[in-house]
DNA sequence: TTGTCAAGAATGAATGTTCGTTTTAAGTTT
DNA sequence: AAACTTAAAACGAACATTCATTCTTGACAA
């Protein structure tokens, strides 16, 4: 390279490469985390699937807990951009549309965690949600990021409310929590009971739509 | 000694007794994994909130993987009971009312699971989901059981197809597996965000139910 | 009732192992 | 050869489990 100052500390190596490094072992701890879980997996798991040594990982990694905090936003992030994509839909189709758009995009969707296979993904959100429950500052990004999923969600319903698609006696955040319940429990059922179809979820909303009534309360 | 019988294995203390000991284990046991999660507790964690010393938990449980079963299939037992209780109440109340059931039994129920507070009981689920994708074994128990509930809650499905009440145009076990999602997703909120009350479902369906159409597919 | 005793129940320090992390030495690139 | 990366050995801490020991219980003799 032609750079005519080569200062102490400068970096050997492309800002390319070390992004791949980086990658490479997120891809590698992935794969072990949704196999085992986080605490089941030792460091070593890790690197002799990431198929590195143990000072290269901890270069990129303070430590395994960084690591796991890394993975834990990755999947939040691929989760959270799933829901606000689709509920940004205009015009919003129907729930049950939805809520396909949804699980196409967790599963299938612009590849954040392109490496982890379609039961892979499924696997790695539970044990996430198990450790966000052990580290507050996770629970503290979860709970953000749900909150604007929320509230994305909430206005949508309140367009089908609006335009008298839905009952407006029901508060708009009670049937967006339903929603999303929905969602989260259907990539449960992917990680604990197997692959399904998307259209289990989507005709299970259209079976629902079509029951008139419900008691008013 | 002049005593004509005496068999090995005589019991020195009471049943109860025993009994009483195993679930004081159980219940220390549960709040330390409820909070911290299986691989992130120890046994002396185990030992210090059930108030009792290493070999006394060991007489009662040969290892901590037989501690961790004993309390994931209480755990499914409960959810599993109160899905299976619902599902059979006739005549079968509307969903919202059915979901609201289940979600009563799951956090007030019949308590197999006395010791743990509401926040506590949703946690362990959680907890116990991440332990199922690593153990073969609770898998299976997993699964055989959710195969039950399944059937039971399909054929309650059917009864609104047959009533009119549903159309029939949807696989009546999509629908099926739709409410045990929105039961398990609402379990994992519960978790995640903090309590809610089980209105938020209950109101979340009422919406859903509202809902005329749907694409035919 | 009271005292005795064998066996079950409980203890907690000790054990060997495995873990995450650090250090050190060899390798690679420019 | 300088600048920097990787590999592998090594370390202390923490872990699940064991075991020699002490405590407790309840049947029975007197």
């Amino acid at each position: 390279m032609n750079v005519r100052f080569k200062f102490a500390g400068m970096a050997r190596v492309s800002q390319e490469h070390l992004d791949a490094r980086r990658r490479q072992i997120l891809d590698g701890a992935a794969r072990c985390f949704a196999r085992n879980g986080f605490h089941a997996t030792s460091m070593q798991d890790v690197l002799k699937e990431a198929g590195l040594s143990a000072g290269a990982v901890y270069r990129y990694f303070r430590s395994k807990e960084e690591l796991i905090r890394a993975i834990a936003e990755d999947v939040f992030g691929t989760v959270r951009a799933a829901f606000e994509s689709a509920a940004r839909e205009t015009p919003p189709p129907l729930p049950d549309v939805v809520l396909g758009r949804v699980l196409g995009q967790v599963f299938l969707g612009p590849q954040a965690m392109a490496d982890l296979d379609r039961e892979g993904f499924p696997r790695l959100v539970l044990q996430v949600w198990a450790e966000t429950l052990r580290d507050e500052e996770l629970a503290a990004t979860l709970r953000r990021g749900y909150e604007v999923v929320r509230d994305a969600w909430t206005t949508l319903v309140q367009q089908y409310q609006r335009s008298g698609l839905m009952r407006d006696d029901v508060p708009a955040d009670h049937v967006a929590r339903t929603l999303v319940a929905a969602v989260q429990g259907f990539i449960a059922q992917q990680a604990l009971f197997g692959e399904s179809g998307i259209e289990v979820l989507e005709d299970g909303l259209r079976g629902l739509m079509s029951v008139p009534g419900g008691n008013i309360g």
